[in-house]
DNA sequence: GAATTTCGTAACTGGTCAGTTACTTCTCCG
DNA sequence: CGGAGAAGTAACTGACCAGTTACGAAATTC
């Protein structure tokens, strides 16, 4: 035996220490997202991602930078995936169709980040008005979005006078609120809104009202 | 001085086993709202509720059961106010704007109502989905959007084939959402959206977008 | 007005958890 | 190689907190 190296699994185990700090923030964001800051365990997090507290504490410093940084690293997900964006060759109403659509299946497929959200506005988006990052994460979406309009508008298959901010803000809306309020909904209208049977009918609605509204 | 019978502020200090309860919920929304579930504290509660932490453990057995109590109680108040609703002699068009208004409004003069679902949603409902009160409260809301879009179709004013619950969802989603993530959405914006002229803004846009699709 | 029940207070308990520390083991680089 | 420093471990600390208890004070009832 002259080097068993590691008893772990055969994962090579030179000196990583972005892959560490990979797993940890994964791993945060898992436990943040299923418990809301106070409720995460930095036990827990330390424990599934592979690591330990202690680099968690040299990394981070203490649970609220290592909550800033897996927010920062939320929103920088997100704005990583809209800026491959391209409705530019797409037709105004296709464009905002497809727009609506990417935006609603984001936020199916990342249950994360909406808890995130939603635990930053519990604690009034203290964190996010202290983050350094935060003025270039304008959500990229805004810019695509005043572009169609305004093609659109040319064109005249939408209405004048659309302000792009407040369209992107009911867009965004459509999307959030029904898997931000899936449970308390699901409950009450005693349906399983995570079906994609459900999925579907709601984005097919949110679609329609969106470009019934840009109607001239 | 034949009964001072108290040296406290010179509330009666007769027995009141329900003024305490509603105290404690009172207290207990406040902190809830503020904290979430697992950041408030019970003693905080039995502080701000003038009562004191043996009475909270005396009526609702523990933090759960208080938890579960505040929030039935927050529906409940919902409901109250929304069966106050009466569009029935409104047009359709008029009902519609009034109903989405009055859903906006509740929005924004019930904060702690928008943090409490947000933290319900983060355990998935748990409490809600075990909740005996539960089946009760299918809100009211429902049955008069119902009522306004078929008279709206009856009418001719208002497009067929519009689904009441889709419907219903939509106006929820606009008026939740802006209040929902109003702090990071400022944030982002650079905008104080608290602001009544803000709001006036976003509730124009909302209404424009419902009523613009229910055009025929 | 005594007995009984309700209410209030404050100290206590047992467990939890963020953050620290002392120490060991491994990896890298010259 | 071998030394320096990085990574890992686990025990520890001190604060906090949900829930309990023991006891006293007040109020209702008869």
């Amino acid at each position: 035996m002259p080097k068993p190296k590691t008893d772990k699994s055969d994962t090579k185990r030179t000196r990583q220490p972005d892959v560490t700090r990979r797993n940890i923030l994964d791993a945060a964001l898992v436990e943040f997202a299923a418990k809301g800051l106070s409720g995460a365990r930095v036990d827990e997090i330390a424990a599934r991602s592979g690591s330990n507290k202690r680099m968690i504490y040299e990394y981070f410093g203490n649970k609220d930078g290592l909550w800033l940084t897996v927010l920062e690293r939320a929103y920088e997900r997100m704005r990583e995936e809209e800026h491959a964006i391209d409705v530019a060759r797409m037709s105004p109403v296709e464009g905002m169709r497809y727009l609506m659509e990417f935006n609603f299946k984001f936020c199916s497929r990342n249950p994360e980040f909406i808890a995130l959200l939603n635990a930053e506005n519990l604690h009034k988006a203290s964190f996010l008005k202290n983050s350094k990052k935060i003025r270039e994460l304008y959500t990229p979406l805004l810019v695509v979005i005043t572009d169609l309009l305004q093609r659109g508008q040319r064109e005249g298959v939408f209405r004048k006078n659309v302000d792009p901010v407040e369209l992107y803000t009911t867009i965004a809306a459509l999307g959030f609120f029904y898997f931000s309020n899936i449970h308390t909904l699901s409950t009450i209208f005693g349906r399983n809104l995570l079906s994609p049977k459900q999925q579907k009918v709601r984005l097919d609605h949110s679609i329609a009202v969106v470009l019934g509204y840009l109607r001239p």
